[in-house]
DNA sequence: CTCCCGCTGAAACAGTCGTTTCAGTGGACG
DNA sequence: CGTCCACTGAAACGACTGTTTCAGCGGGAG
C-alpha cells in the first residue's frame, strides 16, 4: 500500500545498498532509471514501487551516503580534544584512495545542490557544511568554542581540508596536497 | 562548409555569449538545446550549426568561462609580490557577490570533470588546479618558489582559497569566511 | 483450500533529448 | 541579372526519459 513510508523492507534495503554503490561508481546527478535498474538486477518498475519516485530513489541514496559520512565523522571526531589534532585525522581519512569514490560523489552532489538550491538536492551544501563545523567545534576548547573567533577558527580548519580534497580529487597528488595539510598543522597550534 | 572552424564568425560570437550568460544561471551540466536556444532567441538548428554539436557548444561556453578565470588571475596576481597579499586580493574576488555566479558555474564544472573524466569535461578540474598554483607560484619569491616547500605553501593558500570559496556558496555567511580567510592571513608571514 | 500482499515483467504512455533533412531566406558580389 | 553563402524555420528521426497500466507471480495466513 505505502510506497513512501518507512517500513523495513528488506528487498528495498538490498536494492538501496545495489543503488547506492551504483551511485558512487557513476555518479548521481545523470543517473536514470533504465540503465541503474539493468546494472543491479532490477527493473524501472520495482524502483518506482519501492522508492515511490526516481526523487525518492535518489533522497534515499543521498541520505545513505550522508549516514556514511556521519558516521565517519562521529567516529573520527569522538576521542581527539583539540583542532589541529582534529584535522590531521580528518584528512588522513579524506586522503585514503578507498573513500575516494564517496568523496567524488560528495563534490557532485555538493556542487549540484549550489546550482539547482529546490527539490532534492537543496540544502545538502548547507547541511554539509553545518554538519562538519558542528563536529569541529566540539573539538575546541569551551571558551574558545562560543567565540566569533573560534567561529573562524573552525571555519578556516574546514576550508582548508575541503580546498586540500578538491586538490587531491583532481590531481591525486597525494604527496603535495598533504604536504600542505601538514604545513598548515604546523602553524596552527601557534 | 567549415562548421567547427574558428572562423571570427559575427553571429556565432554574440550567441555564444548569450549562452554563456544562460549557464551562469541555469548551470552547465544539465543543459539541453531548446530551451536555451528558446531563451537567447534562437533554434536548435542555428546552434548545432555553428558549433557542430552541443559537445562544440559546451567546449566553448567552458572555454568562455575559463577566459574570464584567467583574466581576472592574471589582473589580480600581476603587480603583487608575496603569497599572503596575493591570496588578501583573491580573496576579495572570490568573495565579490557579483562574481558568484562565475563561481558557482565553475565548482558545478569542476565537481561534474572528477565523475566524469571523460569527453568534454575531462581534465578541466587538474587544469584549473593548475592554472591557479601557476598564478601563485609567480608570487612567491624566487627561492622558495622551485622547492617543495614552496609547492606546499601555494597548495595550500589555494587550499584555504577554495575551501572557503566553497563555504561561501553554500552558506552566503561572508562575514564568517572572511574571517577565516584573514585569520589565516595572520598565521601565514609567521 | 482461498485470500492477501509484497514483489515483478512487459508494454505502453507522453514527453524531451540531440541531430538531421529539406527548404528556404536575405544580402554581398561578380 | 544570377550566383554564392552565411544563416534560419519547420518538421521529422530514433533514442531515451520518468511514469503508468495491466497482468501476474509466489508464499504466508486465515
Amino acid at each position: 500500500m505505502n510506497e513512501e513510508a518507512a517500513n523495513p523492507s528488506a528487498r528495498k534495503a538490498e536494492l538501496l545498498e545495489a543503488a547506492y554503490r551504483y551511485a558512487l561508481v557513476n555518479g548521481l546527478a545523470r543517473l536514470s532509471l533504465r540503465p541503474l535498474a539493468a546494472a543491479i538486477g532490477s527493473s524501472p518498475r520495482v524502483l518506482v514501487f519501492l522508492f515511490g519516485n526516481k526523487e525518492g530513489l535518489i533522497r534515499a541514496v543521498l541520505s545513505r551516503a550522508r549516514a556514511d559520512e556521519l558516521a565517519i565523522l562521529e567516529q573520527v571526531g569522538d576521542p581527539v580534544p583539540g583542532l589541529p589534532a582534529t584535522v590531521e585525522r580528518l584528512w588522513s581519512w579524506l586522503a585514503d584512495p578507498t573513500h575516494r569514490q564517496l568523496l567524488k560523489l560528495w563534490a557532485e552532489t555538493y556542487a549540484t545542490s549550489l546550482v539547482e538550491p529546490d527539490g532534492v538536492w537543496g540544502g545538502f551544501a548547507a547541511a554539509t557544511v553545518h554538519d562538519w563545523l558542528a563536529v569541529l567545534a566540539t573539538c575546541q576548547p569551551a571558551a574558545e568554542r562560543d567565540s566569533p573567533d573560534g567561529a573562524a577558527r573552525r571555519t578556516l580548519a574546514l576550508a582548508v581540508l575541503r580546498g586540500a580534497l578538491l586538490d587531491l580529487l583532481a590531481t591525486g597528488d597525494h604527496r603535495r596536497v598533504t604536504a600542505a595539510v601538514r604545513h598548515q598543522l604546523a602553524l596552527l597550534p601557534a
